[in-house]
DNA sequence: AATTATTTTTAGATAAATCTAAATATCCTA
DNA sequence: TAGGATATTTAGATTTATCTAAAAATAATT
């Protein structure tokens, strides 16, 4: 059994070895989570104790199996409590994500069986994320990022990758959403910004900086 | 702000100030929360320096003002979390405590303005209890025990004094649920153990104690 | 390769929530 | 009302999660 503060790490953790793909150093953890280092060296050393990092000093960590599935456990409530707060509670999706941070530790394996049941077994949460099952099992949709659709080609945006709450924002404002559809009308060279259409409709621009930043079909 | 912990014992100490009407007793405090009396005294001094206590050593707490705003909006999440899970996630009345326990802490009043209202803006838990509104208000259904029913007379199942788990078991079990019409068929002098017909239907028989612990309409 | 810079760990403290054991106050009853 | 029983508080520890400052290890650079 992991505590709150445990499984805030633990996920940290397997998301930051998730993008870099090596070991996790002590002071990409204490970024991530706004602590110190000395923190992050107290807790790496408990929950390698507890079986779901490797540790080796001065060398970083990596997740365990044990660890893995753990920390997808949580995801996995994360990603269901962002959409019943959307699908549900009419939250907006950048609204969802400080609430879900609390909502994810909550302990009851009868509640999320329930509440996945209630929310028809979704696949993916409002941000375009796959929701892993059960046995941690997920499918990421195939996907490629929106600055590399060549001019005059079509993508339905599937997701962003960095997630945070200005970002949402403004992309609500310039009228991009899940599942829109973004046909690219003209790239400029230079800076790498692009003119986009959305639905057949509104024409926005946006740079390089956004694009790099949006996950569309591929 | 109140932690996890002072929000349980706050709640705790509301519960037993309204059944006695009296200050509450560091023991009966360390009872209900299964914890040592020295802990509880630790906890109502930092309540009562924070304002929702008033404290005379020796001579047991009164919430104040302010403490029974707090305590209530507490009761408010709890309640409203019951009711989704009985209501909307399929649970049983005996199964949703343990769960809204650790649900009444999550701290989002946007949360907790949209569930009210995806929730059709419920008065009352699904034991029955009322659910005070976002300045604390509420008002209970006028009830007497079922005990105090006379024979031949007829009631609606409104709620229970104790919904301990166990006792809620006992209630599916023989089929007493709430909103059931109730009609008292025979006392018997002796035990003041009665007979009762459920919906006109099933006759159960049902002992002082039970009778008791159940509230009906007046 | 030697030195400097950076990262990580250790040592020692702090705050929250809890406990046991001892001290003290209040209550109750003979 | 005096003294024992009960209730409450204090003193001192423990655990968890944090921190700062200093020490140690690793990485980078000239």
């Amino acid at each position: 059994m992991l505590s709150y503060a445990e499984e805030n790490y633990l996920k940290a953790i397997y998301h930051l070895s998730q993008e870099t793909g090596e070991s996790v150093s002590t002071n990409a953890i204490a970024d991530s989570l706004n602590t110190k280092a000395a923190s992050v060296t107290d807790m790496i050393k408990k929950l390698s104790k507890k079986g779901v990092l490797s540790y080796q000093k001065y060398h970083g960590v990596t997740v365990s199996e044990k660890g893995e599935k753990a920390a997808l456990q949580v995801i996995r409530k994360h990603r269901l409590w962002e959409t019943f707060l959307v699908d549900k509670l009419k939250f907006n999706w950048d609204e969802v994500h400080e609430v879900a941070e609390q909502l994810e530790h909550i302990n009851s394996s009868l509640l999320i069986k329930r509440l996945d049941e209630f929310l028809a077994y979704p696949k993916y949460d409002p941000h375009g994320d796959p929701i892993p099952d059960e046995n941690g099992e997920f499918k990421a949709k195939p996907q490629i990022g929106l600055a590399e659709l060549t001019v005059g080609s079509v993508g339905i945006i599937l997701s962003v990758k960095d997630s945070n709450n200005s970002f949402l924002q403004y992309l609500d404002k310039i009228g991009i959403y899940l599942g829109a559809k973004v046909k690219v009308l003209d790239k400029v060279e230079f800076d790498g910004s692009s003119e986009i259409q959305i639905d057949n409709k509104k024409i926005v621009f946006i740079s390089k900086e956004v694009a790099d930043n949006i996950w569309v079909t591929d």
